[in-house]
DNA sequence: TTTCGTGT
């Protein structure tokens, strides 16, 4: 063979590969944005500034994407969608599992005798309950899961998963839920902040509820880590507006500017009912 | 039916 038709063999092959990489990355990039699609809605959340903190990278679960902080050691959001289901069943609690993808050795005795809970972000029983089985698992990846005091984890975060799913998600047929840690940056950069083995403790949690259509709803709460459990939940209720605040983040960055002002800037509760579910008591 | 930790 000589080394002028070797060379055109190579450029012909280089050629191919270039194409198929091209094509390949167009596949993963429709395939990627078919599945945020799915389990987000007007964009997976962003950064409004661009800082260490806020920057996070997507990991794609069964049921439900997660935004990981690698410098938090922690997640930031997490975003599902939840529909009716005829009979809502959760298999038996599989047991929590390290997610080699955080590169952390977050190993699920990470916090064991630290006073905290591990709390989840994507709830065990609505995840189960929508998306079954393989999804469960994933919601017992260490990924997702934040240290939680255990009066709010088990009480009042508990009231409210279970109002979600019993409540508002039979009563509007579709919801989505993003929902994540707050820190207090100023601990962060003093050093001091309380850890769970090497898990920086959130201050409080957030979570805002979507009900999509053309005129979506929205509401959105704050609670804090020291709570009795028996609060009435409407006591936490926030705007997106903050936080966006809080978290640094920019949820549903597609909305346009009319129709996130309407829907974050402020508390809209008619149609939620909050009056009958706000105090139902606690299971534990 | 829905959360967990601890000690055995």
């Amino acid at each position: 063979m000589s080394a002028d038709s070797f060379l055109r063999r190579m450029m012909r092959r280089t050629g191919v590969a270039v194409l198929f990489a091209a094509v390949g990355s167009g596949l993963w990039y429709m395939q990627e944005r078919e599945v945020r699609d799915r389990l987000s809605w007007q964009g997976v959340p962003t950064w409004a500034e661009l800082t260490p903190l806020s920057l996070h990278r997507v990991l794609r679960n069964d049921g439900y994407l997660l935004g990981w902080s690698d410098i938090r050691v922690s997640p930031l959001w997490v975003s599902y969608a939840l529909q009716a289901v005829d009979d809502p069943q959760a298999g038996e609690r599989p047991g929590f599992r390290r997610d080699w993808r955080t590169l952390w050795p977050l190993k699920p005795d990470s916090y064991a005798h630290s006073g905290y809970d591990r709390g989840h972000l994507a709830p065990n029983y609505a995840i189960a309950a929508v998306h079954g089985r393989a999804a469960q698992r994933d919601t017992f990846l260490m990924s997702n899961m934040t240290p939680q005091r255990p009066d709010l984890n088990r009480r009042l975060w508990q009231r409210l998963e279970e109002v979600v799913m019993d409540r508002f998600v039979p009563r509007f047929g579709r919801l989505r839920v993003i929902t994540g840690p707050i820190f207090d940056d100023e601990f962060f950069f003093s050093g001091v902040m309380e850890r769970a083995g090497l898990v920086e403790v959130p201050e409080a949690f957030y979570k805002i509820l979507i009900v999509p259509g053309a005129q979506p709803r929205a509401l959105a709460f704050i609670m804090p880590q020291n709570v009795s459990g028996d609060e009435p939940l409407d006591r936490y209720l926030v705007s997106i507006d903050d936080v966006e605040a809080r978290t640094g983040l920019d949820f549903f960055p597609q909305l346009s500017a009319s129709a996130a002002e309407a829907l974050e800037a402020g508390v809209q509760t008619q149609g939620w009912n909050l009056d009958e579910v706000a105090r139902l008591p606690s299971r534990f």
